[in-house]
RNA sequence: GGAGGGUUAGCGAAGUGGUCAAACGCGGCAGACUGUAAAUCUGUUCCUUCGGGUUCCAUGGUCCGAAUCCAUGACCCUCCA
């Protein structure tokens, strides 16, 4: 296969710019392509990595991926479809510009890193509007379909200024590291497609660039997000333990999807899971393989081991030296349910008992004024909590 | 600078003096069915020592009683200049 019909293959093309001999130049290879995020937070989550593995992809197509951490833009703020971000203090950026550098260097240590804020910090606002606000029609951005969405809403000539900085970027990029294609994630298209035409209009020189599709449940939500938090790459805030489990629960009918999307697992592996899921789906084979292969990337095989074994067990009905563990000081159960974090509040916890949601070694609690006066035990809540809990006295 | 409209639970959205801890939808959580999937059905969704307590942008006020009326302020939207 080569590398356009591997792209086609795992569905990561959603828009690209029709240049005319762009399929050619991906299939010859020798571009040089960025990449880039900016630091909301200290740490890449699930979303991030579907992205950023292209660089891996067309790296492995002989394609040079440089990969950009957006100090500047991060000041600024990409506009949100909904409302206006509130500003962030600058060291909380800087300290997370610190976070993706390090988990973006462990994951993809061939390519070359840059920050945006190097090549934006010095350039002084008149100088700006003078040598690049020129070639921008106030119309042209209007019309991007992020800014149309917000003129409802509102939004504040900071984040209206966003694509600009992200269109100069690309054209820093091509002029000083031979940068000529951009890859983002679909929301970026209207960013991505400013800094194509500021190229074409600043140098007079074609840019390339494509855009990757969300990656989404079967209803069309955003995937990579559990309990309402985001499964983050760090081990630290995600354990490869939530990490398998989250990807172990996929949805049938993507699962095949995402293996296409967040593994290298070659065509032919993929066909021969479908295979297997469609003759028994029970087996959860390809559920299985999704997971592990994440959890390897992300932590390697021997975390990725750990985790498959502490999964097998727990759901057998055993238990696991890798399963998450809660220490509490509490004996009432309700207390021990809200130091677990299986409730939020104490109501929270009593409903959860009298719905019957609750288990201490696979008995259920039906007494919501439990006193618990084992030293150790497997709590369950619902049908997927599964925690080992050590009461400290 | 002028005129008008708005701000209600995670989100969307009703509610215009008491019966409002606030309809409804989505989302979330739990139960049943299953395969750690989906769909479906049921329950639930501010806190609580279960007595009650604290909510409807903020602060003050009117009233026996305020999400609802008044004043001031903040923020947002639309139109005009």
């Amino acid at each position: 296969m080569n590398c356009y019909e591997d792209l086609v293959y795992r569905g990561l093309i959603k828009d690209m710019t029709n240049n005319e001999d762009f399929i050619e130049r991906l299939n010859k290879g020798g571009m040089t392509f960025y990449i880039g995020t900016d630091p909301t937070a200290d740490s890449l989550h699930l979303g991030h990595l579907s992205s950023f593995l292209i660089c891996e992809r067309l790296a492995r197509f002989g394609h040079h991926p440089i990969v950009l951490v957006g100090g500047a833009t991060g000041l600024i703020g990409d506009p949100r479809p909904t409302k206006e971000r509130e500003k962030q203090d600058t060291s909380v950026i800087f300290k997370n510009i610190e976070g993706i550098k390090n988990q973006l260097k462990k994951y993809f240590p061939n390519c070359e890193m840059v920050n945006n804020y190097d090549w934006t910090k010095d350039i002084t606002f008149i100088d700006f509007l003078r040598d690049y606000g020129k070639y921008f029609n106030i119309n042209y951005m209007i019309n991007k379909d992020i800014i149309k969405r917000r003129l409802d809403e509102g939004i504040s000539y900071t984040e209206f200024s966003y694509m600009l900085m992200q269109a100069y970027d690309f054209l820093w990029l091509y002029q000083n590291k031979n940068c000529i294609m951009q890859v983002a994630g679909q929301d970026q298209w209207g960013n991505i497609t400013s800094g194509v035409e500021l190229i074409r209009k600043a140098l007079n020189k074609d840019a390339y660039a494509f855009t990757m599709p969300l990656v989404t449940t079967k209803s069309g939500v955003k995937f990579g997000k559990s309990e309402g938090n985001a499964l983050w790459l760090d081990k630290d805030k995600t354990s490869p333990y939530q990490m398998y489990q989250y990807l172990i629960n996929s949805e049938d009918e993507m699962v095949i999807d995402y293996l296409k999307r967040f593994t290298f697992l070659s065509k032919e592996e993929i066909d021969d899971l479908e295979v297997k899921h469609k003759e028994k789906p029970e087996n959860r084979d390809a559920h299985k393989a999704l997971a592990f292969e994440v959890v390897k990337f992300l932590h390697g095989e021997e975390e990725a081991v750990k985790a498959r074994e502490a999964s097998e067990a727990i759901f057998n009905g055993g238990i696991s030296d890798d399963m998450p563990t809660f220490e509490v000081t509490s004996k009432n159960i309700l207390d021990i349910l809200v130091e677990c974090e299986c409730a939020t509040s104490k109501s929270e916890a009593r409903r959860l008992v009298q719905q019957g949601g609750v288990s201490i070694d696979s008995k259920r609690v039906d007494d919501a004024n439990l006193i618990v006066d084992k030293l150790e035990f497997i709590l369950q809540k619902g049908k997927k909590k599964i925690i080992k809990v050590i009461v400290k006295e």
